[in-house]
DNA sequence: CGGGCACTTGAATCATCTCAAGGTTTGTGG
DNA sequence: CCACAAACCTTGAGATGATTCAAGTGCCCG
């Protein structure tokens, strides 16, 4: 009887000490032993689909999420039933940060791609930082950094004009990008320019316009979701200073 | 020789075992065994004047600062001289968490008007939370309400109109006094108009003229600094639905 | 009492939004 | 492989809320 070579994905054991994400996440600053206690304690749920959530915004807070591969956004819906997108995260960071401090989820997390995660059940989590010095100190950084990023956010928010925003939105993809090991310069948005508009507090059409007044200045091209940035300079003037 | 009786504030001891606002800053959940030893490392410099920086932007981070009395601006500059208020902060809370993950402080804090502050030396207190689980676990739930709150201000900023953000703001202040043991209706704001249109991403133009329609609605008085709301609920309503 | 600062009010301007229509890509079923 | 529908995106013209600029008022402190 031939046997039939599949990959069983739920089997195939990714440990952190391989994890291609590894310096950006949790175990950044841990030395083998740790992560191997870590290891220990993280679940890998079966891939998520593009939409499909990973909690939802006032489900019990159990665990936090590292992000393996794909991409996620954050939203919050409002009393009235809106919606505002709070977020986009990549491969490395964790989710869920905001539950913590009220033993719920703040807000829902859905997928934007296929996306993988780990899953870090909060109180073995805790109990495992009691115990190893270098972990808790990790956390307290990643929620610290955390805090720093949110208020970037509100910077953004604050008094810029559309296109600042979109600017500065896309010099702090390119620059995640860079940093997971790939190109700065070109890269495709895994968000629709409705989320976009959404997370920038603008419309979609005001997005839609600027990206065509940054293309007609050169600055760089876009083809539906793709974008390639050609004067990373002059993109990066545009930020801060518009109002002279 | 006669001894003039007065009170040397260097020296009067103000445990925070006894302080008032025990309940909302690092003591809350810790048994008093607990709070002595972490009223062993707490320093406590004398007050600041209206104006007087606690720390700023760019400053070596070393302490987290614990508010006593009185109330403070946490305010970023631009590399382009443009300066951004993010957040005013009341007693209990707790001072330049952001600085934590990357050694210097993101923000500058300067005081609204008098006011006392504790100093915690973050690497004594990271010490002696990894000796004591209880207070561990207090500076994430710390930490984790303190991302829950600068994504509301998100939330605040994004797609809001003017009346909005101010109602939501006034809200949001008058429930952190009612905390504090103070009156939820009536206050004094200890922030300029200028301060608070920073802030709310609006014009200190705007804040006068929507103070003025509020206060016409009939739904509060506004003298100057002085506050006193008169319908909390259709205060409330305002809050999240305008665009009808 | 007078000077300065914080706040209020008014009128014109402007960036973004809204509404509306058209175009392009993607996925689906014939 | 093509026809079709559904998303998604682009573009245009007109409406609007907030800004800007400018003047005026009132309060507090020296």
């Amino acid at each position: 009887m031939p046997v039939k070579k599949v990959i069983d994905f739920s089997t195939v054991k990714v440990a952190c000490r391989q994890c291609s994400v590894q310096q950006l996440c949790l175990p950044q600053g841990l030395d083998a032993a740790d992560i191997e206690r870590l290891d220990g304690l993280v679940r890998r749920p079966s891939p998520l689909r593009r939409g499909e959530y990973l909690f939802r915004q006032g489900d019990r807070f159990r665990s936090l999420y590292a992000i393996r591969s794909g991409s996620f956004k954050t939203h919050h819906l409002g009393e009235d039933g809106s919606e505002r997108v709070l977020g986009f995260h990549l491969p490395g960071e964790l989710l869920g940060l905001a539950g913590l401090g009220s033993g719920r989820y703040r807000a829902s997390a859905s997928a934007l791609d296929t996306a993988a995660v780990c899953a870090l059940p909060f109180d073995r989590l805790q109990a495992l930082a009691e115990d190893l010095p270098s972990l808790n100190r990790q956390l307290y950084r990643i929620l610290s950094r955390r805090i720093s990023g949110d208020q970037e956010a509100l910077l953004l928010l604050g008094d810029k004009s559309a296109q600042e925003r979109l600017a500065t939105f896309l010099l702090n993809l390119s620059q995640r990008f860079e940093q997971r090991g790939l190109s700065a310069r070109e890269f495709n948005l895994s968000m629709s320019r409705q989320d976009i508009a959404n997370y920038l507090g603008l419309t979609l059409e005001t997005i839609s316009r600027t990206f065509t007044r940054l293309q007609g200045d050169g600055l760089l091209s876009v083809k539906r979701r793709h974008i390639r940035i050609h004067d990373t300079d002059r993109l990066r003037s545009l930020v801060g200073m518009c109002a002279s």
